[in-house]
DNA sequence: CCCACCATTGAGTAATTGCCCATGAGCAAA
DNA sequence: TTTGCTCATGGGCAATTACTCAATGGTGGG
């Protein structure tokens, strides 16, 4: 018989453990006295043969493929949670998927014993989401709109997610009572200022977690459809850069905030902190592909939920 | 909103725990928490993933002392190719190991690019088998059965291997809507003389591959147990040098079909040329021992899956 | 030949997992 | 509505596995 190397035998017996031990399905009591070592060798002999990849285990479901894409976007962008789901390859509307994943995401939150400050921002995105969630009693819980209810025209926003969510969700809510859009930055101190907004503003600093829509910009984005914006401002703002926003806050492809008279603007509370809270964007499609690797690039989510076709166009 | 069957949302909650579990390598208490849920359910989750076969775990290395034996058994029957697993010492099941093994073989077949035939036999081994077989979209092959569909009584057969085969793997499938025995040789003619069956046999005549179980007999063998023979038929089959048989063709310790009433009545297409192509056998264990030996001396197989201890019995 | 060094071993122990059981929710039939 | 059934749930506990550490033994350099 030709002599092995001594590293070759190892291998050999640690894929023999191995393989009893992961397709046999015996116990490691067993395999230690079916070769004669003790049983923490053969615990050994197991570790060794995962740790040299000699066994190869594979999940045979379609999930499959976007639970690999999520651990990867979470491992380069240094994300705290990631949620994949599938692409919907005929078309269908934007929120498809994203909107069932969400809510369940929101519902593993709602459903802690301790209570959350849990804060939402708006969006289309945003409003199919908290209409996917079911009835939910969590008295504990308080629920904080990081963004204004009001239209450029006065009316109530069209897209009232807090309400929206407040009719699902038993839980105190706290709306802003503030246009989304001020008209100087003079006008938004002064709105702040107000008692009853700055403790809704603190009250969303401390928020543990925050579920925003990702928004991209372009004359066909929810900042001119729904009037914020007119397109002469808008194409003013992507010549200087941006390309996306969250909360109506504009980013540039770096994801860093634009320094402009927009942002200055916003009424909107600032976004809570990614260093000590979980912040989660949720988006998906072409449209928002930019917008969406800016925001995870700049550190402006540090959650993400979007499908398939976004997750590979950021690792690309 | 695409309405999901609550079978299926649970196991792509399994899914998505048995990955956590065996490839991210997280903890149950992990993904508990992750998934919001509690540990207990995580663990539930995790086995009926395994239960349901989602995870597959293969071993990726040869161990060098299967190699040496399915050298050794390939040189002396002159087989065209061998692969032989580990021994589970502590008996187990009758397929651990060599079904894997065999699957995965099946799944080399299968992802070849030029369009294949390949015929299947029925039993237990292969039912096993092809429940190891992951999913996979090959419309180019064709899978055509060996053996009849219909048991003795009337009903379908017990391992409709071929229609598990085509739930996992996406191709065009053909069963042989026959008995497995008929009453007579000229039943036999008259049956294999209908178009539909006779197109059958002519493709499972031009298999590039073929997967069969390698049956022992004895009143304890798949024959009398699944009720294709009276114990007193099998007895008077063991007193004539019976001592296997591959779809239902019962052959002598030489390997030797026999010429008996059995053999005239068994409507099996004939087991495709093993000059021409490759036949491979599948089974383990002591009780089959003298078939296997008896299958490869007469060259009813020039393939073989099995195990160490048969291999060595080979050798003998 | 001796000693320092390092890999390997087995004991002990902490962590993790698997299983049983009581409980209660959900649901169908009466 | 009530009753009875099924089944998922989580607590509790035993089995199993992973890790730590001191002891052992083998090896190479001095």
């Amino acid at each position: 018989m030709v002599k092995r190397s001594e590293t070759t035998a190892r291998l050999d017996d640690a894929a023999r453990a191995g393989w009893l031990y992961y397709v046999a399905g015996r116990t490691q009591d067993e395999i230690a006295s079916s070769m004669g070592i003790s049983r923490q060798s053969a615990q050994r002999l197991v570790s060794l043969a995962v740790a040299e990849r000699l066994i190869k285990v594979r999940l045979d479901h379609p999930i499959a493929a976007c639970l690999e894409l999520a651990n990867a976007v979470r491992n380069k962008y240094g994300l705290r949670q990631v949620d994949i789901v599938p692409s919907d390859p005929g078309a269908g509307a934007a929120t498809v998927g994203i909107a069932e994943a969400a809510a369940a995401e929101i519902e593993r939150w709602l459903k802690k014993t301790d209570p959350i400050v849990l804060a939402v921002g708006t969006g289309r995105t945003l409003k199919a989401t908290v209409d996917q969630l079911p009835a939910i009693e969590c008295i504990n819980h308080r629920i904080v709109s990081l963004t204004g209810n009001i239209a450029p025209d006065g009316s109530a926003a069209y897209y009232n997610v807090i309400f929206s969510m407040a009719d699902a969700v038993k839980a105190r809510h706290f709306p802003m009572p503030l246009p989304v859009l001020v008209t100087s930055a003079e006008e938004r101190e002064t709105l702040h200022a107000q008692q009853l907004v700055r403790s809704t503003l603190d009250m969303s600093a401390q928020a543990d977690v925050t579920f925003v829509g990702i928004g991209e910009l372009g004359i066909d984005g929810p900042l001119c459809v729904d009037g914020f914006l007119e397109k002469g401002e808008m194409m003013e703002l992507m010549d200087n850069g941006a390309v996306g926003e969250i909360c109506g806050w504009i980013f540039d492809s770096e994801g860093k905030l634009l320094d402009n008279p927009i942002n200055e603007r916003v009424a909107s509370a600032p976004i809570p902190s990614r260093e000590t809270s979980v912040v989660i964007g949720i988006g998906k499609g072409k449209r928002k592909m930019k917008a969406i690797k800016a925001a995870v690039t700049g550190h402006q989510i540090n959650g993400l939920i979007t499908d398939e076709e976004v997750a590979e166009y950021l690792l690309t």
